[in-house]
DNA sequence: TTCAAAGGTGCAACATGGTTGCAGCCGAAT
DNA sequence: ATTCGGCTGCAACCATGTTGCACCTTTGAA
């Protein structure tokens, strides 16, 4: 096995490089957190580890994240519902995502045009640009699927992830 | 005067055909909305409006803008740093935002160019957009002139407005 | 191998922004 | 003027995120 070693590595580079410590909480949160391709909560996270090792606890994971976002192996994206995931990136660079607001699926893309549109923009203001998101919100082709298959009342019922404070969002 | 009157007739529209009541609090909320271009928080609202009327509660200006929101002239918008603001959004049609992490400005701007790349993208995965927000953070050409006019090392501070839980933005 | 220093852990408490229950207030239609 | 039902403001509540702290573990040095 030795799954993910390079990242692994990168890991206890940055841990070594910055004088912190190995622990195997850290390494099971690491390991955990590499088998999944999802974009992940530190609650998500937390119940995972929570399956492996029932003593960790929450801040640890929650630490841990910000830790590994900081080492360069993560990266926090939010999509309007309150909550922070966390999502893959080493060797995953920048992209933009499709947020399902029916399953909650979230579509990664990317295109060249767009990103060096958005540089001529913030060059015309002026601005220096330091990252940027660009999220769409609708319905992905397998829940307009589901839609088309299901009579219509019930088809207009409650998305099945609601935003929960973005009713209309940003 | 009779400033905006074009807004508060569609809010006196809005609260007739839906059955609710006009009262003080919400005309006075609604005006002092109107009266300002910034990007407000419920909050930020709340301060405003307690200058011209001390005995006005958060709960009513954060209902008051939710109903805004509803009545389609207010228009939630979030930047990272956990605190949901208003804009108008009567006659103000869909437009982009840069943030400026420095002193908080945004700036807004649109692009048809960029729309219509969007929209190719989901048509491409089959993804029915209902909205989307696009964005940039970084440095204002205002801020970008401090920081050239000050010493390095202080140029280098903290900036002004600190995204809470975004020090890298999504 | 042992030990001290420094960092890590997990719990519980706290912070913040958003949201809601409720008793009393008030607008609007009659 | 009355009555019904919506409105208001307070306080309480909720969910995330964050932090203080007593105790535990790792690490590097002796």
């Amino acid at each position: 096995m030795n799954a993910n070693s390079e990242e692994k590595d990168i890991f206890h580079r940055h841990i070594q490089r910055t004088g912190l410590k190995r622990t195997a909480q850290r390494d099971l949160i690491l390991d955990v957190f590499l088998r999944t391709e999802e974009h992940l909560s530190s609650e998500d996270l937390y119940r995972l580890v929570q399956k492996e090792d029932p003593n960790i606890g929450q801040t640890t994971v929650y630490r841990t994240l910000k830790l590994l976002t900081e080492a360069g192996l993560a990266r926090e994206v939010r999509f309007g519902d309150g909550r922070t995931r966390y999502e893959h990136n080493y060797k995953h660079p920048h992209h933009d995502h499709m947020f399902c607001t029916e399953c909650g699926r979230v579509i990664e893309f990317f295109s060249a045009e767009l990103e060096s549109i958005q540089d001529e923009i913030a060059r015309k203001h002026r601005f220096r640009t330091t990252a940027h998101t660009l999220r769409l919100f609708g319905v992905c082709a397998e829940c307009q699927r589901i839609e088309r298959t299901r009579p219509k009342q019930e088809a207009a019922a409650e998305p099945r992830v609601r935003l929960a404070y973005a009713r209309r969002p940003e």
